[in-house]
This record gives structure tokens, sequence and C-alpha cells, in this order.
DNA sequence: GCATGTGCTCCCCGCATTGG
DNA sequence: CCAATGCGGGGAGCACATGC
């Protein structure tokens, strides 16, 4: 109300926000509606449902009352509903939006305001893998990327251990795919065709070809008990750690030796982790960068969003914080820190701008 | 003794990816 | 649109603590 007012009160206005996309496009119709006459006559206030089937992206979900599931079919001549059509605003806009924005809109970016700000620089950092580390992950890796090529289903699987393996390889771990029902034959199938191609100077392709025959005979047994009717776990191939307890990652070493670095120069670093569900290697750095002297701290989901900037300025001690970007997306004030190390990027280009 | 607050786990949903 | 993977957020339900 006070905005409107404001609004009407004055002769020009001047309003910033931030990004439209990644975000709904309602969550500029109501600032779009008290600022604007032409959005007011063409929209009521309530109206956002159809501001969005203009402007953004509607997603209708169609829904059977579950109490029906044993009566009859519809009643074509009672009209007896028994769906329920529901549409709601998903984030993203149209382009139709543009021509709501383009008549008084600016576009600017941050070098557009002539703001001193401080020497920025990117740089990439390429570390070759050990022998051994280099060996499991290609042989991992190519073995998925076969299975992937002859079976779509196996494409994330491929492509997620991919991702992660190279930065977790301090631990033993199986790779393992979940199957709703379990496609034995194709396994088998799997398993054959990697046999008759494998030559005899590769040993983890024999052996992981052996492991899915077992893994097809287990998931064949697992199915017949039917313990569980959702998913099966079959494990496909067993990886084991590549350092010994006292051994780092060329990437774990490098990370500690850099972070020291800054913590001698008065520099505090963020570093950035993907991997900090179910394969959480959070822990692991942060022992690793205290063994090195610096006083590393991890930001874990389980702090409430409300109080995440108040729990960074109640550890500003710690010379490094270890976090997944998407848990500090929303506009946390991380000023404090003078380096970010994408230690794993994130694949989301909205997530990797705001970070 | 009761109401309220807090923290934990579980579940569901939404985001991302590729290629048929 | 679907398959599959991963992660975070938020709500529900529960147990326990705190305050009046």
């Amino acid at each position: 109300m006070a905005f409107h007012q404001l609004v009407e009160a004055s002769r020009y206005t001047l309003t910033l926000t931030g990004t439209y996309f990644g975000g709904k496009s309602t969550s500029i119709f109501w600032l779009m509606h008290r600022l604007n006459p032409a959005v007011r006559s063409d929209f009521a206030f309530h109206d956002e449902l159809r501001w969005a089937g203009a402007y953004g992206v509607l997603e209708s979900v169609r829904k059977r009352r579950a109490s029906d599931e044993s009566s009859e079919e519809d009643g074509t001549f009672t009209g007896n509903r028994r769906y329920r059509e529901q549409a709601r605003e998903i984030p993203g806009v149209s382009p139709a939006i543009i021509t709501r924005l383009l008549h008084n809109s600016i576009f600017l970016n941050l070098k557009d305001l002539g703001v001193e700000l401080p020497p920025y620089t990117e740089e990439v950092v390429e570390l070759d893998m050990d022998s051994s580390h280099g060996r499991q992950y290609r042989g991992m890796e190519s073995i998925l990327r076969h299975m992937a090529r002859r079976d779509q289903r196996y494409l994330s699987l491929w492509l997620q251990w991919a991702l992660s393996r190279p930065n977790s390889a301090f631990r033993d771990e199986v790779v393992a795919a979940n199957h709703a029902s379990v496609p034995i034959n194709v396994l088998e199938a799997l398993a054959r065709e990697m046999l008759e191609n494998t030559t005899t100077e590769d040993p983890l392709e024999t052996h992981a070809a052996q492991t899915l025959l077992e893994a097809a005979r287990l998931a064949q047994s697992a199915a017949a008990r039917r313990e569980k009717e959702t998913l099966v776990k079959v494990p496909l191939m067993p990886l084991e750690a590549v350092v010994d307890q006292f051994g780092l990652l060329p990437k774990e070493s490098w990370l500690s030796s850099f972070c020291k670095a800054e913590k001698a120069r008065g520099r505090r670093t963020l570093v950035y982790v993907r991997q900090t569900g179910t394969r959480d290697i959070q822990d692991r750095l942060e022992n690793v960068l205290k063994q090195s002297g610096v006083q590393a701290i991890t930001l874990y989901g389980s702090v409430n969003p409300r109080r995440r900037e108040r729990w960074i300025e109640d550890h500003d001690y710690a010379d490094v914080l270890i976090t997944n970007p998407r848990l500090v997306q929303t506009g946390l004030d991380l000023v404090s820190f003078h380096t970010v190390v994408f230690y794993e990027p994130e694949y989301s280009l909205v997530r990797r701008m705001a970070a």
C-alpha cells in the first residue's frame, strides 16, 4: 500500500530489481501492477495467473480423487467430476514479457555503474590424476560410457560417477544402479557383449563384465524375493581407494597448499563443493585442511536458511569455509571471503552466476 | 499441567543433465 | 515426455525442552 501511494505521489519512479530469468514471471507482476497504469488497466490485482499465462510458464496438474480407486467410470450424465485440474506457475518467462518492459526499462550490468571494484581475476588450475587414480577412473568411465551408449538408462549413472569419482577416490565405493524393475536381460546382454569385445590387456573391463553377470544374477534373486517392491540396488563395480590413509589426492594437496598461502597473505577462502549429500566429501576436506594448519569449517544444509548469515558471522575466525553453493545462492553476503575456489563446479549456470 | 519452541527424520517436490 | 542420477527446501510428525 505504502509503495503504491509513494508511486502515485511521485512524478517519476526509478525501481531497481534483480534478475528475471531463474525466477517466476509473477515476481515482477505486483511490482509492475503498482508502477504501471497500463498493467493496472489490463490486469486486476489478483490476475496473476492470467499474467503468468501470458508472460510466464504454467504447469497444469490433473489429479484423480483417491477415494474413487475402486468405483466405476466417470459419470457422464451425473456430471460427477472425478478429476481436478490445477494450474500453477513454475519459474521462467516468455519472450512476450519484453513488450511490458522495453519502453520503460533499462538493463544495467555491474560495469555500467562505473563503480571502482577491487581487481578480479579467474583462473583454471589443471591437475593430473596419479597413475592408479587415473587408471581406475578411465576404466570406470569407459565402461559406464559404453553402458550408457547401449542403454540410455545408464546415462545419468555415467554422468554422476564421472563427475564425482575424481574427488571421492580417497575411499572405497561401489558403483551401483537403482532399478525400479530389474532389467536382467539387459544386464546379461551388456555383460556378454563386453566379454566378447574385451581385449586381454584390459583386466578391468573383463572384471567389470563378470561383475555385471554377477549383478544380473543378484538382481534376479532379489527380484524373486520381492522384498521391496520399489527399488532394487544392483552393484556393478567395486572401486578401491587409490590413496592410503595418510595419502592425499593431487587436488587435495593443491587445495591445502593454496589455502595455506592465502592464509599467509591474510586472505580467507571460500571452497564450493557439490558432493555434500549422500557422498559427502566435506569432512574429508575439512580434515585435510586442518592437518595443514588451516582452520576450516563446513556450513551444512542443516543450518536454518534464515540463520546462515548470522552463522557465518559467528564463525569469522575460520580461514576457510566449505559449503555447497546451493546453500548460499539466495543473496548471502560473503564479501569477507577474498578468494573463491570452485572445487567442484556446478553445471547449472544460474547458480554458477549467483555464486 | 499445558502451551510453545526446537531439532531431528522422513517424504515429496523441484531444480539440473542427455538423448531417444 | 521419459528414464536415471544428485542435491536442497519445506512440510509433517515426533520427541524433548522450556516457560508460565
